[in-house]
Order: C-alpha cells, then structure tokens, then sequence
DNA sequence: GTATTTGCAAAGTGTTTGCAGAATA
DNA sequence: TATTCTGCAAACACTTTGCAAATAC
C-alpha cells in the first residue's frame, strides 16, 4: 500500500491553472523565495492566485518532497523547487538567501563522524 | 563607544525579580528552551513572570548576545544561555532540540574554505 | 521622586482552516 | 455529475507594542 504511481498522497492531483503557475514560478526562480514573494511573482505576471491556494499548493509540493523548505531569521517559510538530481546540502546566506550546493557526501561523512564520536543520534531524514 | 560597562546596551539593567528569574531558569535548563517552556518553569518555581516580560527580557539578552537562539521546525524561537567560554558552533537535533558543541575552529575553517572556493559572500555575524 | 519595568489587552506577523461557489475529470 | 479546488474571511499561534500601575534606584 505504499508503492502505487501515487506514492503516500491523499487521492487525486487535479492539474489546475494556479498549480501550474505555482510550479512555473518555483521552477523560474532558482532561489528560495518567501510565500509572499511567490504570491506577488504570480500577480506581476497576471496570474491572480489567492495566496491561500499558494500556501496549499506548497504544503503539498513539501509533502511530495518536491521543494526544499528553508527557514527565514523571521520564521518566515522559504520554498524552492527541488533539485531533481537527489539529496543535497547547502548553504544558505542568512542575509541574502543565496543558497550553495556543497559536496552531499562530504557532508554526511563528517557528520557521522561528529555524531559517532559523540554519541549524537542521526536519525535518517535530514532536509539541510 | 563600545568599552564601557554597559556595552552597547540603552541605558540601565535594573535587576529585577523577573529578570533574575529568567536568568536563573536559563541557567538550570542547560538546554534550549521555548519561551512559553520557559513561562511554564517560571510557573512552577512559583514566581509569576507574564509572558510579555520574559519575550522583552529574552530579547534584551539576545540582543546582549548572552543567548543562542534556535529555531523550532514550527518557526518557534529557542533560547538558551550562552556558555561563557566564547564564539561556539552547535549542531541541534531537530526532533529532540539536543545541542552539541562543535570545534568553532573547525567550522570556520571549512566555511571559509567553501566561501573562498566559490565566491560565497560570507559577513561576520553567523550565530549557528 | 523620577525613570524604568511590569503586565494586561490589543495589534501585528505568518500560516491554517471553514465553507460556498467555481472548475476539473 | 460528482469530486476536487479555489479563495475570501475568520481563526490560529507566536511575538510585539500601548499604556497605566507598580517597582527600583
């Protein structure tokens, strides 16, 4: 019950004007980007799509595991499409936003080393 | 203008029951701490803080930089007392909110490394 | 005695939910 | 046509602010 075409998702993924500029707009912008600004890049194209509707739409794509969440000095939500070459790491400026691709392997491997040398319980879901 | 006693702070401190409180809460709890855990400790210690003055006396601290601050996956601020043996990095298990010291050396030099290597802008204040 | 601090209530964020109307399959 | 989606308004959680009473110096 967990290998259908559908994955874990509730049922059906109607394919709607508004979630097709939502993703048109993640995939435009290749930086994380507030909901807000998600919101105002849909309207400055003349896509008016209530800000609720993005808001879902992005609560799906992170439950489909499709964008990278990433979390503001504010605690505002930061989504972008993800990558679709698999897990990665990054950093992220705090100011700007700029997000970097760093060596995926280089990554784990010194954090199991971390964790192993003290202990630290790596469980396997690490989004950043 | 920056070594005086009072550091960059407004004005006075005035040492309070509440502040003292919190200060003494912050001790106990090694660990992060939400701000309504923290309201919820005062609680029970039996000194009653509103939850307004333990948000201004945290801020007055972070800003102090007597704190780190974590954030929760919900967008929650964590607080907790800054050890005093200077600049640390941490790494802070997302589920249990357990911290470990990491070698600041360590991580800073990898991140410039990173930085240097690929024209990364990084600034001076990096609180993680 | 004066300036600061407290804390309630209210406002301010960013986000989620209820529900009637619109759109999809 | 039946089900899902949309979007407004309202609710929500966390945080900040206004202001009168209490407190520290």
């Amino acid at each position: 019950m967990d290998g259908m075409p559908t994955g874990g998702l509730p049922s059906a993924w109607r394919s709607t004007r508004q979630r097709a500029a939502v993703l048109r707009t993640l995939l435009a912008c290749r930086d994380f980007m507030s909901v807000r600004e998600l919101h105002a890049a849909l309207a400055a194209d003349g896509v008016a799509v209530g800000l609720t509707t993005v808001y879902r739409t992005l609560r799906w794509l992170e439950r489909d595991r499709r964008v990278d969440v990433a979390r503001e000095q504010s605690g505002e939500r930061l989504y972008r499409l993800r990558p679709p070459d698999g897990h990665r790491h990054y950093l992220v400026c705090r100011s700007c936003n700029l997000s970097l691709a760093v060596e995926a392997e280089a990554v784990e491997r010194r954090a199991d080393d971390m964790a192993a040398a003290t202990g630290f319980p790596r469980s396997s879901t690490s989004s950043s």
